[in-house]
DNA sequence: ACCTGAACACCGTTCAAGT
DNA sequence: ACCTGAACACCGTTCAAGT
């Protein structure tokens, strides 16, 4: 089959939308590209490496040009960037999620969200990102959870869970505490 | 043995500060417990539903008082007893999170926060709450993940990633956010 | 009520061997 | 370079049967 790697993330990323992070395993990733789960190990050492990369590719598949403007309109544009690329493919904020606490996955979001904050202090501008950051990835991952909780009958629907209007409103809250730290003339 | 369902979820509790949720398996939660793995079906429907009544538990240990004073006095000591709960078992923030997603674990402790912003819109202390937790979830995630990449040599140990300075940055940004709809007198 | 013993349908990963 | 085939040491869950 001649398979490369980026076959094999693309593969994952298939199976990941059409079953789900419950039901994504090496052997079920290894029968979508039609060859033996051990032939996988051929591209990637294991597991968790190929979610990383899936993390990986998830974000690379929603870049967007870097967004211009006031700060806080850049950074508004760049979790929106962020949470639609996630949200476009099943469980994939949990997917970055976990890739990110390996350093991977987040890494790159969270420094074009700090470089966006460039005009503050450096730990106003760090911690920011990272709050920033831990509100969109774990925004999106309680919509997806529940939508898959909900979709399995295990909890009935609340269509408030992950709404936009709720995403809005909590990251206006952390921009508005970023307004009041603002250095003169951001 | 006669065993109940706490001593179930006390036993499971221990095999996951001793051994962490990637080893946390019913086989084992059963050995601990000196039982068949099948036994823990007399208690429990599934091992979902265990790591639910783990995340409760967690939350409870740590349980104090309901605090006093200004809003975002009793919000700051809310989110510190949620904090130091979790980080109070080996990844115990990963399981009130996960479980929070089912609309368990960290819907009491939302509650409790959107009660201390109960001077604010409601729309306001309800996604006021949320952004909160879900930095609090987050941040102590974030942390207990990277001791456990790091401890296992998958990565190289950043001790600023879940510190409590980064935390009070955080959370203070949040707060200041929050005083800027704060209602006149609260 | 609480548990055993055996089974079913899965996992991730390794490794010798093939082309 | 990429893959097969077989194996190892595990999973969660079910179910008849025991006390």
């Amino acid at each position: 089959m001649a398979n490369r790697l980026h076959d094999v993330v693309d593969g994952a990323l298939r199976v990941l939308d059409t079953h789900g992070l419950e039901f994504l395993s090496m052997r079920r990733v290894a029968a979508e590209l039609e060859v033996q789960p051990s032939a996988l190990y051929h591209h990637v050492p294991n597991k968790q490496t190929l979610l990383a990369l899936m993390a990986d590719e998830i974000l690379a598949r929603g870049r967007r040009d870097e967004p211009t403007g006031p700060w806080d309109k850049r950074v508004a544009a760049l979790c929106d960037e962020f949470r639609t690329a996630m949200l476009a493919v099943r469980d994939g904020a949990e997917v970055v999620a976990t890739a990110s606490a390996f350093g991977l996955g987040a890494a790159a979001p969270e420094q074009r969200l700090s470089a966006a904050l460039a005009g503050f202090d450096e730990d106003v501008a760090v911690s920011g990102a990272r709050t920033i950051m831990l509100f969109v990835l774990g925004h999106a991952s309680a919509r997806q959870m529940h939508e898959q909780a909900s979709a399995t009958g295990a909890i009935e629907p609340d269509d408030s869970i992950g709404s936009a209007e709720s995403f809005d409103l909590g990251l206006g809250l952390i921009l508005s505490g970023l307004r009041t730290l603002a250095p003169i003339g951001a």
